[in-house]
DNA sequence: AGCACGCCGACT
DNA sequence: GTCGGCGTGCTC
């Protein structure tokens, strides 16, 4: 075809390398002309006709900004457009926030591939309904809405927290105007009840999933619905806050400050900052929900970017006690719960939270009281089933004869209770009940009838018409963790478990201390969330700050550091030596100044990943070069800063 | 990461 | 004169 234009596919390619995160400008050779669409998925040729590397088109051009000649695309992979250039839009403004790539928020983003599922959906040939009114623009409202609790019962029956009624209700205004709503929650139990609650309302049609909950191919299909156009309801982990899906409408996020949505994979990012910043993008509305605001949505309330909407609070007896028990060598278990959890069964199901799962979760020695550790290792010794194996926390050694390391005792006893324990104790305790011990492991969501459920944080079941009488055991537990954001996670427990009792039931509280038990009864959580706040302003701490961890060995460490310090900052914390080879620098920084910072720690990445490959010529000429890695993480708030 | 290019020692 | 060692730098 003489005198045609070159075209030229621009390619986002994949590979972990921070160097080659970057567009690159490859010829469209003439048999993939016609086929050739952004979004797809490409393999071409890197360095030399034999490495290959896959890629994503994210552009087609008809020239390149390459100054040399460009090699050609070598083939088309799948003619599904697999990102929406709105995701890579997204993809590259978190790598730059994070001072990552946007390859690996790809991959969080976009499910593994599935061939034989991806022909099937492409054979069925499906044409997209068109939406029964055109999709309006969405309204871009931006709230907070501090939830009171509650269950609900469905049309079909079921119960769930009320907090997932709302948030179905939500999504169904907005598939009314043809718009779509991204679910973000915590974990299975949450969507599992959402799924239920989308099914009761009629909209199971409309919805798909992601998460690990359903097999890879459904996740894939479901991706694939989501890329195809029509106005859905995605439901899903903190990894779909990333969906793709066309004419957003709303993204909401139950419970923020759940663990759960801490990404452990780089460039680690939080799926709060991640909604905020594709609610910038989109002008989609955004909704965060939660029972305690977290501090970071406690700041966006302050600074007037979210409307506070608080709901009235529930008519519940909430009763704080300093500590119900002390430790007395059996169970820890407040007399309340025997006398008060008597009436209270006869009336419905009743809910204790404990600390702990297992049956002794730490052990101590009988004689000195001294904590057990593990002979091999010094680890904590426990005792996950009555009668079962005492085993290390940390190797997981069985210990068969145990030797107290002050005294010498050969005898053990337990120290904290775990559920199990308090569930054999309340089973002697109330003959004739039904007791159900519940751990991160079980996977019961809903109990009915009148059970006395023994549950771990986070692992509650709805019961059928909502709690009797709550019990939470254990507070000063979950008070005392050396994390910075101990005490309001301690609130979000309790409140969690609180949440699940039906109207004007008793709700105790062990071991809040003074000033949470203040808070607890009085409801007021956020006036306490937004003091911690300001007492981080002045200490300069997260979220008040913005704040980057960074990693790398001692001596890499050192030769960025006079970098580092000269970055705009509010606090160098550091450097720290982990280990023989890590050391670690705390930086924490303005919001304002994020962009800047990033993109000099992103700088660093590169430069530390291309230059030092030799480590002195002198010394070791057999050993390796290290790899010299920096490694930086934003906002993670998981490090514990004491 | 890989892979190619580049500039110094032992081979035909 | 050239084959090949691995140090250095780039990947459209």
């Amino acid at each position: 075809m003489p005198g045609a234009p070159t075209l030229y596919a621009r390619v986002i390619l994949d590979s972990p390398l921070p160097q080659l995160d970057h567009p690159f400008d490859y010829a469209v050779p003439e048999r993939l002309r016609g086929e050739i669409r952004v979004g797809q998925k490409v393999i071409v040729p890197l360095r030399s006709g034999k490495r290959r590397c896959d890629a994503w088109v994210i552009d087609l051009v008809d020239e390149s900004e390459f100054g040399s000649k460009a090699a050609d695309v070598e083939s088309i992979v799948s003619p599904v457009e697999i990102l929406p250039s709105a995701l890579y839009e997204l993809a590259r403004s978190i790598a730059d926030r994070q001072a990552g790539s946007a390859v690996d928020v790809l991959r969080l983003a976009i499910p593994a591939r599935y061939v034989r599922a991806e022909s099937a959906f492409l054979a069925l040939d499906r044409v997209v309904a068109p939406a029964h009114v055109p999709a309006r623009e969405p309204s871009a409202d931006k709230s907070y809405v501090q939830h009171a609790g509650g269950v609900s019962q469905l049309t079909t029956g079921q119960w769930v927290p009320r907090w997932v009624t709302a948030f179905v209700e939500r999504a169904a205004a907005q598939l009314d105007l043809s718009l779509s709503t991204v679910c973000v929650v915590p974990d299975f139990r949450d969507i599992e009840h959402l799924m239920s609650a989308v099914t009761a309302a009629g909209l199971s049609e409309h919805t798909v999933r992601l998460d690990a909950g359903i097999s890879g191919q459904e996740r894939w299909v479901n991706y694939l619905r989501i890329v195809s156009g029509e106005s859905l309801i995605v439901v899903g982990n903190r990894s779909s806050v990333y969906a793709p899906v066309a004419h957003l409408g709303l993204i909401q996020i139950w419970d923020d400050a759940n663990d759960s949505f801490h990404e452990p994979l780089a460039p680690y990012a939080h799926p709060r900052d991640v909604a905020l910043v594709r609610q910038s993008h989109t002008g989609c509305s955004l909704v965060f929900s939660s029972l305690v605001p977290s501090p970071a949505v406690a700041r966006l309330v302050s600074l007037g970017f979210l409307k506070h909407d608080a709901e009235s609070r529930r008519p519940l007896k909430i009763i704080p006690t300093d500590s119900m028990a002390q430790d007395s060598g059996s169970a820890r278990i407040p007399p309340a719960v025997f006398t008060q959890g008597r009436a209270a069964i006869s009336e419905g199901s009743v809910l204790v939270q404990v600390a702990k799962p297992g049956y002794a979760s730490t052990l101590r020695c009988a004689s000195c009281r001294s904590r057990a550790a593990c002979t091999h290792c010094a680890g904590p010794l426990r005792q996950a089933k009555q009668q079962g194996p005492v085993s290390c926390r940390w190797c997981g050694r069985i210990s068969t004869q145990f030797s107290c390391g002050s005294c010498h005792g050969h005898t053990l006893a337990p120290g904290a209770s775990g559920g199990e324990k308090i569930a054999e104790e309340l089973g002697r305790a109330f003959p004739g009940v039904r007791v159900l011990p519940v751990d991160a492991s079980a996977d019961v969501i809903v109990v009915e009838g009148k059970t006395l459920v023994i549950a771990t944080p986070g692992t509650e079941p709805v019961a059928a018409g909502g709690y009797a009488a709550v019990f939470v055991l254990d507070g000063e537990l979950a008070r005392g963790r050396e994390d910075i954001d101990a005490d309001v996670d301690a609130l979000n427990q309790w409140m969690s478990a609180a949440a699940l009792a039906r109207d004007n039931a008793t709700v105790y509280v062990s071991g809040t201390g003074p000033v949470l038990g203040r808070v607890i009864a009085t409801g007021d959580a956020m006036n306490f969330v937004t003091s911690e706040l300001s007492s981080r302003e002045a200490l300069a701490l997260p979220p008040a700050t913005r704040v980057a961890v960074i990693t790398a060995t001692p001596q890499v460490l050192e030769s960025v550091r006079a970098t580092l310090e000269a970055l705009p900052h509010r606090s160098v914390l550091g450097p720290v030596g982990l280990d023989a080879d890590t050391a670690r620098l705390i930086l924490t920084f303005d919001y304002r100044d994020g962009a800047a910072v990033a993109t000099a720690l992103r700088a660093l990445i590169v430069t530390t990943a291309t230059v030092p490959r030799k480590p002195t010529p002198a010394t070791a000429p057999t050993a390796k070069p290290r790899v010299s890695r920096l490694s930086v993480r934003m906002d993670d708030a998981w490090l514990t800063l004491n």
